[in-house]
DNA sequence: ATCTGAATATGATATCAATCATATCCTCTT
DNA sequence: AAGAGGATATGATTGATATCATATTCAGAT
């Protein structure tokens, strides 16, 4: 998101964090701002019977955590180290200056956070009609358009049955039975279990 | 969201629409920045049998369709008068230099992006777990905290259950019933069929 | 080549919301 | 006070996904 030379140049600095370290904790107070250099993170809520919902699945170069930096809320979700990763931080109200200072930055934010809406209101939609097979492929697609969790080469989505359904709101089984399905239909390949679209 | 004086200075125009008056198609272009002065307008995506979901209920004061003004797609849904509402349009490319000669007014932009994100968030993972009792009472929570679609005075939500099943995906007589369970629950109460939390 | 743990696969059954049908209530109009 | 239309209510049945159990495949390490 930010030009890290430029994080640099502003104070920031790098972190690095162990696969499922916990790098900040839903309903807690945040004074950074946070990008991912290096790795995956997961943005996460887990529930009371500790069932994640994955909101989003970080990949380097973008930023995580932003919300309490607009609006001085708590975080709205967990954030967790997918894989061992690098991760960089800036002081919460440097963030500000620097956004004050770079307006075209500060647009390129408001984009941001407009792309997380849209994604958002289309996930949203799609699991309202409670279908799976329609959920998964617009997911699916949605990854694919937006080159997110995907082999740009080859289609591969870089996730696991379990981390979809985990985004869904779906079960495992479910989420099996149901890209089987659209293989069927001709709408992906499986190739050794994993899914190519 | 902005002041009404402040927009006329700018050179918006009022505009009246009557009760299921089609504001905008999701899909099409935009050029205006939208928000309502007086009446309700709702936000929703229809599915290819017609129905409905709604992903916002738009208060006098609100914006709406913001999303293109920041990234230059198309509306990710249709605004529809909920019933005869009074709006007002400034035209794209003032919002932009609107914000731009008042970085404050494009931090409180932020702010509003990042709460409409959260709400999003806080939707979706209820959602996910399947459970109409969470979905509805976290619902409706959320409109108490934020004194939205709700009588500040009384309590009274300001929705059918029609309309709160369009924003959860379930039926209307789901609704109902999970809306009966929560009263002998003792976690709201009904009056007359109108529901008081 | 073999082992190991994780991921994928598959069958059987249970469960809860969707669906369909119909009744009642509430509010507004005349 | 009566009527009308929309909203709420409620019972019966269906159906799709969750759940549980277990098997198979795959990728990486030795």
């Amino acid at each position: 998101m930010i030009d890290v030379d430029m994080l640099l140049t502003w104070g920031a600095a790098y972190k690095k964090v162990q696969k499922e370290e916990i790098i900040f904790n839903e309903g807690a107070q945040s004074s950074f701002y946070y990008q991912l250099v290096e790795g995956r993170v997961r943005w996460v809520n887990i529930n009371e019977e500790g069932k994640e919902f994955i909101q989003t699945i970080i990949e380097p170069g973008e930023c995580f955590g932003e919300f309490p930096l607009f609006d001085d809320e708590p975080f709205a979700a967990s954030a967790i180290a997918d894989e061992d990763s690098v991760i960089i931080r800036l002081h919460r109200s440097t963030f500000h200056q620097l956004l004050k200072d770079n307006p075209d930055l500060h647009f390129a934010f408001s984009k941001l956070l407009t792309q997380r809406l849209r994604f958002k209101f289309l996930i949203l939609k799609e699991l309202a009609r409670h279908n799976p097979e329609n959920s998964i492929s617009t997911l699916l697609q949605y990854f694919k358009q937006t080159k997110k969790n995907i082999c740009t080469k080859c289609n591969k989505i870089n996730l696991t049955r379990q981390q979809i359904a985990d985004m869904t709101g779906l079960r495992v089984e479910t989420v099996i039975r149901t890209i089987r399905n659209l293989q069927t239909k001709g709408l992906l390949k499986i190739n050794k279990g994993k899914v190519y679209c």
